[in-house]
DNA sequence: ACCTGAACACCGTTCAAGT
DNA sequence: ACCTGAACACCGTTCAAGT
């Protein structure tokens, strides 16, 4: 046993997820992620050359944690299982997930899930330029629910929030007239009928473009 | 002429982002601000409480220079400018973009915006939550799409993002295939289709419901 | 090989002293 | 009323010294 405590790069992290998880993100100093481990901050210049090497490994841990979607049959529930994921990433680590999305390392994981996908959206009749353009409308459909979801909508009670309860009455009847509604929304069933809206206008889309092709 | 700058918090808000974009949030120390203007940190205490609040004026300055949309006639017209417009502001203030989202303050003009949205709404057949649904999953999309832009879209070249052409060869088939299109994205024209997209998805689902509840 | 004490530059913030 | 010097706690980082 050995009087100093020794750690390795996967300690670090875990810790440095874990202080952030339950103090916040202001929590994440070197000293205190280190203390977490019973060590100095120094030390942990022995494994990140830096704090910014850190955080990119706190992202790149949280990221790989997500994965790849099992069941590749269909690009649909491929792509919204993917989306799903960064969801609950935002929902589990919400104090982290503007890192994540910040220091979004280029990873090789993103783009095997790219290749993938495209591979799927090419049998279901997509151009691979239709099937890019579906990716990155949806994705950013996802990343921006996810965020608007850990930091609160608009008019929504709650944390910092101006919820529609609060507003100078009368000045505001239409918002008022809905107050209830902003208490009591199923955000998991909204991103999802967010999620099926957008891919409705994308096949419709697709199909017009194929029908006005076989029509020429 | 007194011998000491006199500075005012609309002064100080407006050398704060001048700094900010001109070198990164990074730049944004209470010394800096105050260099700028041509006095020591200490000063900005006179005019904010703490470098919080000094946040929340540059969002709130931010946010408030967007204002209401011309032309209240039509609600997809009305909502998708002031789509425009955040995306236009996040392209005007990368750097600030992120905070704006993060500090947004509980503004009275957010709730103005959407109190008449509300109203416009109402006279095209949607319901209440429907219109809220609308605002939310285009609003989660415009967000999401112009993060996306100002940090560099997944396998897009430039910054630190990995591009579709640095790939290992041979592996990815289906990306590189396509490495020309990741050079060449008209991004206002994917946006646009973007919003055109989620708003013809929402129209065709107000479209099913209301001729569900006529023939029930 | 990797942890640590001492040291430095930089940062946010307080407060009493100036004008 | 508002700017400033001095001071403090905290932070990231370096480096030589320990084991």
């Amino acid at each position: 046993m050995p009087r100093r405590a020794r750690i390795s790069r996967e300690q670090i992290v875990a810790a440095a997820i874990g202080l952030a998880d339950r103090e916040g993100i202001g929590a994440l100093t070197m000293a205190k992620v280190g203390a977490e481990l019973g060590v100095e901050a120094m030390s942990l210049y022995n494994h990140f050359p830096n704090k910014g090497a850190l955080l990119d490994g706190i992202a790149e841990a949280l990221v790989a944690g997500i994965g790849m979607p099992e069941g590749h049959e269909d690009w649909e529930d491929f792509l919204k299982e993917a989306l799903r994921s960064v969801r609950r990433l935002a929902r589990e680590h919400p104090g982290l997930f503007p890192l994540v999305l910040d220091r979004a390392p280029d990873l090789l994981a993103e783009a095997r899930l790219i290749e993938a996908y495209l591979g799927l959206q090419r049998e279901a009749g997509f151009s691979g330029e239709q099937a890019m353009v579906a990716f990155q409308v949806l994705s950013s459909f996802a990343i921006g629910y996810a965020l608007s979801e850990i930091r609160g909508f608009a008019l929504q009670p709650g944390r910092s929030r101006l919820s529609a309860r609060e507003l100078p009455p009368g000045e505001f009847p239409e918002i008022q007239a809905m107050a209830s509604y902003f208490e009591s929304v199923d955000r998991t069933a909204e991103f999802e009928a967010g999620l099926d809206l957008v891919l409705a206008g994308l096949k419709a889309d697709r199909d017009e473009r194929n029908r006005s092709w076989f029509s020429n």
